[in-house]
DNA sequence: CAAATTCTCAACCATTTGGTTGAATATAAC
DNA sequence: GTTATATTCAACCAAATGGTTGAGAATTTG
């Protein structure tokens, strides 16, 4: 198993009534300014209005946004003086992630051995581990 | 890197307008029951009563979350007689799995290499990049 | 052909969503 | 203390969502 520090603490913070919170964090996901707005906390924290500055659009609407991303646990906020700073939490991010590699791996595993088979080169067995080191 | 059928196939197939396909991708995966449905399918393909049949509404509303599914591209529908036999299909999975791995993938690595450095028997460098060989 | 099965389409309804504007709150600066 | 800045709250609105029921359409069965 890798990535065990995600996963961890994914298990920790990241399951209040699973199903619910998928539902959420999927659905902050959904909409393009949301992920614009992790995207743009993936670099660094913001202000709301440092948040909101690219955005063709009102700062209340991208307020509303932000708790939307809140509601997921997908973002954190510090206030500091009288702007409140907002910082990316990529638990529920895990959490997705963890969700949807139900699905994609069992399938990559398959088309993975089905490959071995089918690769004219692989005559060594164990090759299917190492397929990304021919350029 | 590893996993290349899938990701292969993502970039054929599954980027038609790259952002609004994520946005469905997610709206349909915001649902429980289209969460469910996405579940059931990859054991096996069913028909629309078949897929409707462990939930409490009705067919009516299967079908609607079908369409939703069907609009994301989650699932393919083949029909056989008067019956219409939907499958899975990963593609959009693997776009949605990979947006959220830009970010979860940075600050594993990030934490991966903490733990390296804090890890007692973290001795020989370069182990970041084979963890998962460690049985 | 008639009847049953499988599924979609259309209309309707309550709730949520994503946006707006305007007022209110709290901190910082003058 | 007054004014400017940063942010949220409240009300409102159009559109989308998730569900319902009832009427078709297509296919299989009798």
């Amino acid at each position: 198993m890798k990535n065990n520090n995600a996963l961890k603490s994914a298990e920790n913070g990241g399951s209040p009534s699973d199903e619910a919170h998928l539902d959420r964090v999927f659905h902050a996901l959904s909409d393009p300014t949301r992920r614009a707005i992790v995207q743009r906390l993936s670099g660094s924290s913001g202000t709301v209005s440092a948040l909101a500055e690219p955005f063709d659009m009102s700062l209340n609407a991208v307020s509303k946004h932000l708790k939307v991303l809140e509601g997921a646990r997908l973002i954190k906020r510090d206030i500091v003086g009288r702007t409140s700073v907002c910082s990316l939490n990529i638990d529920p991010l895990v959490n997705a992630h963890e969700w949807i590699q139900q699905y994609t791996q069992f399938w990559n595993e398959v088309l993975d051995s089905l490959e071995m088979h089918l690769d004219a080169d692989a005559a060594e067995p164990g090759a299917a581990a190492k397929k990304d080191e021919r350029p």
